[in-house]
DNA sequence: TAATTGGGGACCATTTTAGTCCTGTATAAA
DNA sequence: TTTATACAGGACTAAAATGGTCCCCAATTA
């Protein structure tokens, strides 16, 4: 499925909830309320964004939660990364790779090439674009399928 | 992490070895030795690529799998889904869509334009590229970045 | 008929995930 | 200074997904 995990997905709904009024501060309370999520899984989910810094927190009365910068400088990939760790397909895509079936894999430097694609991809995506009800539609089909895969630079 | 199963990544590394040879056919047992992998857990992952129509499997002595159909028309997004389901970042980028927080969400547009965008980017993969162990590499940095999330068409 | 090879599914152990809760600490307002 | 507010950190549990194994059956070929 190459799915994301409930909590980051969490994560991107209550980051946009706050990015729509970022002066504020939001009480982690008002932002469940908000999102219909229950308090203490929102709660998790706040101090993860903070230990990631793409959130800065006050604590006591008038405390809360806002953007440690511009939603158009926090990208997909950094909220993917600070709730699962980072954005890799296979073990081998991360930095470390130390997979034992490289000599009869055949395939790590090729899913390494996608992997890569898909992070990039992913931090074009801004929180400023996931935040915005009124996205952009472009009637035409977009170029992604010209973009080969030996097109990608390791 | 938006990481593979693993058993998707045994999928990839079997479909390749059989990529290499496609006129003959392969025994479990044999493809499991060559990519170094038991035999019990390379077997399941045969058979749901053969359900997922990717190989033909042949009974009897002299049996075993093959591609079903050529390496350059099986994309990286057929394997995935063979083992993991319908690729698809969030629960509500599948076509159900039975989300009860669309309401509350305010992410869903945005997210299932990217899941679209990573799905299309996996569809461009073929198993030819994946088994090609001599990747082209081109010196420029793609132009993904140039992909905006508002050029992809629902 | 015997040997080979896949098909289908049950089954279990382990890990991951989601979710809750408790205790402590910083802050602000009364 | 006191009190209420709100986050920090982490322990803990329940549930689900995952990885892996195994067994018996069906098909094919020599």
């Amino acid at each position: 499925m190459l799915k994301l995990s409930r909590l980051t997905d969490y994560a991107a709904v209550v980051m946009a909830q706050i990015a729509r009024q970022p002066q504020a501060s939001h009480a982690a309370a008002d932002l469940a309320e908000a999102v219909q999520l229950p308090h203490p899984t929102v709660s998790k989910t706040l101090k993860m964004l903070v230990k990631a810094d793409l959130l800065t927190s006050q604590r006591g009365a008038q405390g809360g939660y806002r953007l440690a910068r511009p939603a158009s400088h926090i990208t997909a990939a950094d909220i993917i990364s600070a709730i699962e760790g980072p954005v890799a397909m296979t073990e081998c895509s991360q930095a470390e790779g130390d997979c034992e079936l490289v000599a009869t894999c055949g395939v790590a430097d090729n899913w390494q090439r996608v992997s890569l694609a898909i992070r990039t991809l992913l931090e074009s995506v801004t929180l400023a674009h996931l935040a915005d009800t009124t996205p952009i539609k472009l009637p035409v089909q977009l170029p992604i399928q010209s973009i080969s895969l030996s097109a990608v630079t390791a």
